[in-house]
RNA sequence: GCGGAAUUGGUGAAGUGGUUAACACGCCGGAUUGUGGCUCCGGUAUGCGUGGGUUCGAUCCCCACAUUUCGCC
C-alpha cells in the first residue's frame, strides 16, 4: 500500500501545518521526527522500542544497504520491512548525502558519482537510475531522488549549475522508477539564495513527485539565519498539498523553525550520535553526562519525561555506563533522546491546533537556552 | 649482612647541565544536524624520592639518607 496525507489545519498566523498519514490502517501525524536507521537498524533499538515511542516513519540509507548486505538480499528477504521486522512506514535516503560525505567534487558527473568504497576502496559509480533502481529493491515506502548535496558555503555559481544538474537527475530517476506502491520525492537545492531556491522548487514541482525535500541544509555550520532563509524560499514555492520534508535537520529550535516555515518531516542522526557520546537533550538545554557533576545525581535525566529511561534510570548510572563505554548507555540515552523529539512534535502539534506555536517557540527558547538565545 | 639497579603527574613512561619536562592512558571540559557509531578538538607535573654539595645554572653530576627491587650468603 502507497502512503497517503493530507492537510487537517493550517495555523492562521504561520505556515505551520497539522497534518495525516495514512499507512497500513494507520494514522500518523505530522509535523514528525524521524529517526535515522542508516544500516536497517536505529542503533541500538529494536523496532519494538521505537514504536513504543511514538515513532513514525523511520530512515534508512541507500548507500549503504547497497554496499552491505546489498539489495538483492534485502529484496530476497521480502523487502526492509520483513527484513528488519519494522512494520511502520520506512524512508530511504538515496544515497545523495555520501556525494557531500564522501565523494570528492571532482568525481560528480553528468552521470552520476564516482564513490570510494568506504568497506574495502573499490570504485564504485552510483547514478540516478542505480539510486531508484536499489530503492525499488528495497521496496521503502518513500524514496527519495538522485541529488547532489553540495555544503551551504559554495559559490552562486557552483549551487546553480549543480542545482541544473540535480533536476536533471530528479527527472531521470522518476523515469527509472517502477514501485508503484512506494512515493518518490524530489528534492529542492540552492543554498539561502532565494532565486535558485526558488528556480529549484518550481522545476522540481515540475517533475510531479509525491513530495518534496529540502537538503542541503544543516551541513556546512552555515548560520541558522541562512537555513531559516533556505525552509522559507523553499516552502514556499511548494504546493501545499504534498508532504515538505527537511533532510538532516534535527536540532530541537530548527526544528520548531522548520515547522513555523510549513515542513512536515524532520530527521536526524543528533538523537543518538549525541547519545553515543553522553548527551542528553532536556527541556532545560543539553546536558553532557560525561559531567563530573552527575556523578552522585540520583534523579532522572528529565523529571517530566516519560521515556523508558526516565522512569527507571538515573543520571549517574547512566554516566557510569557513558564512562565504561557500556553499550546499554547508549541505548538508554537514544531512547531519551528520540522520545525527547517525538515528543517535542507533539507539543508543536498541540500548539499548532491551538494557533499559539509562536508563544511555544518563545517558551521552548527561554527554557532551552536560558534566555541566551541568539547571543554569540 | 654484602653487592647491584631503580625512584619523573592519577597511571605507564620519555628526556636533557641552560627558554614552555615528549608521548600514551586516565581525568576535566567542548564539538557532533539526509551517521564512514567506539570520532574530533582543547585542558591537565610551578616540578622530576629527601637532605646536602659541585656549578653562573641541576630533574640530569657528586655524597648521605629513605623507599622499592634483583642477586648472593
Amino acid at each position: 500500500m502507497k502512503l497517503d496525507f493530507k492537510v487537517k489545519k493550517e495555523e492562521s498566523r504561520t505556515s505551520a501545518r497539522l497534518g495525516e498519514i495514512y499507512y497500513n490502517g494507520k494514522i500518523y501525524k505530522t509535523p514528525m521526527f524521524m529517526p535515522v536507521g542508516t544500516q536497517a537498524t536505529v542503533k541500538t533499538l529494536s523496532p519494538e522500542e521505537i514504536k513504543e515511542m511514538e515513532a513514525g516513519i523511520i530512515l534508512s540509507n541507500t548507500y549503504h544497504l547497497w554496499l552491505r548486505p546489498g539489495e538483492e538480499i534485502v529484496h530476497l528477504a521480502g523487502g526492509l520491512h520483513k527484513f528488519m521486522n519494522y512494520d511502520g512506514p520506512i524512508l530511504t535516503d538515496s544515497g545523495g548525502f555520501q556525494v557531500f560525505s564522501l565523494a570528492k567534487p571532482k568525481d560528480i558527473s553528468e552521470e552520476g558519482v564516482l564513490f570510494k568504497n568506504h568497506l574495502n576502496g573499490d570504485q564504485l559509480l552510483l547514478t540516478p537510475e542505480k539510486s531508484i533502481e536499489i530503492q525499488n529493491k528495497l521496496d521503502s515506502d518513500i524514496a527519495m531522488s538522485f541529488d547532489e548535496c553540495p555544503p551551504a558555503s559554495a559559490s552562486y555559481e557552483y549551487l546553480k549549475q549543480s542545482i541544473e544538474r540535480t533536476i536533471r537527475w530528479a527527472k531521470r530517476g522518476k523515469m527509472a522508477h517502477k514501485n508503484e506502491k512506494q512515493m518518490l520525492f524530489g528534492i529542492v537545492q540552492g543554498g539561502a539564495y532565494e532565486d535558485l531556491r526558488k528556480f529549484s522548487a518550481l522545476e522540481t514541482v515540475k517533475l510531479d513527485f509525491d513530495g518534496y525535500s529540502i537538503g542541503g541544509v544543516a551541513n556546512d555550520h552555515e548560520s541558522k539565519e541562512d537555513m531559516y532563509k533556505a525552509f522559507e524560499y523553499s516552502t514556499k514555492y511548494l504546493p501545499k498539498e504534498k508532504l515538505r520534508y527537511a533532510m538532516g535537520i534535527g536540532e530541537p529550535i530548527d526544528i520548531i523553525e522548520g515547522v513555523l516555515r510549513g515542513i512536515d518531516l524532520f530527521d536526524c542522526v543528533s538523537p543518538t550520535r549525541l547519545a553515543r557520546h553522553g548527551h542528553a537533550f532536556t527541556s532545560l538545554g543539553k546536558i553532557n553526562l560525561k559531567n563530573a557533576k552527575y556523578k552522585k545525581d540520583f534523579t532522572p535525566i528529565s523529571e517530566d519525561c516519560d521515556c523508558y529511561t526516565c522512569k527507571n534510570y538515573t543520571k549517574a548510572y547512566i554516566k557510569h555506563l557513558i564512562n565504561c563505554e557500556e553499550s546499554f548507555g547508549a541505548r538508554l540515552l537514544s531512547i531519551h533522546n528520540i522520545r525527547f523529539l517525538i515528543s517535542l512534535t507533539e507539543k508543536i502539534r498541540m500548539a499548532i491546533q491551538n494557533d499559539t506555536l509562536l508563544e511555544f517557540r518563545q517558551e521552548f527558547l527561554q527554557n532551552y537556552y536560558g534566555g541566551t538565545y541568539g547571543e554569540e
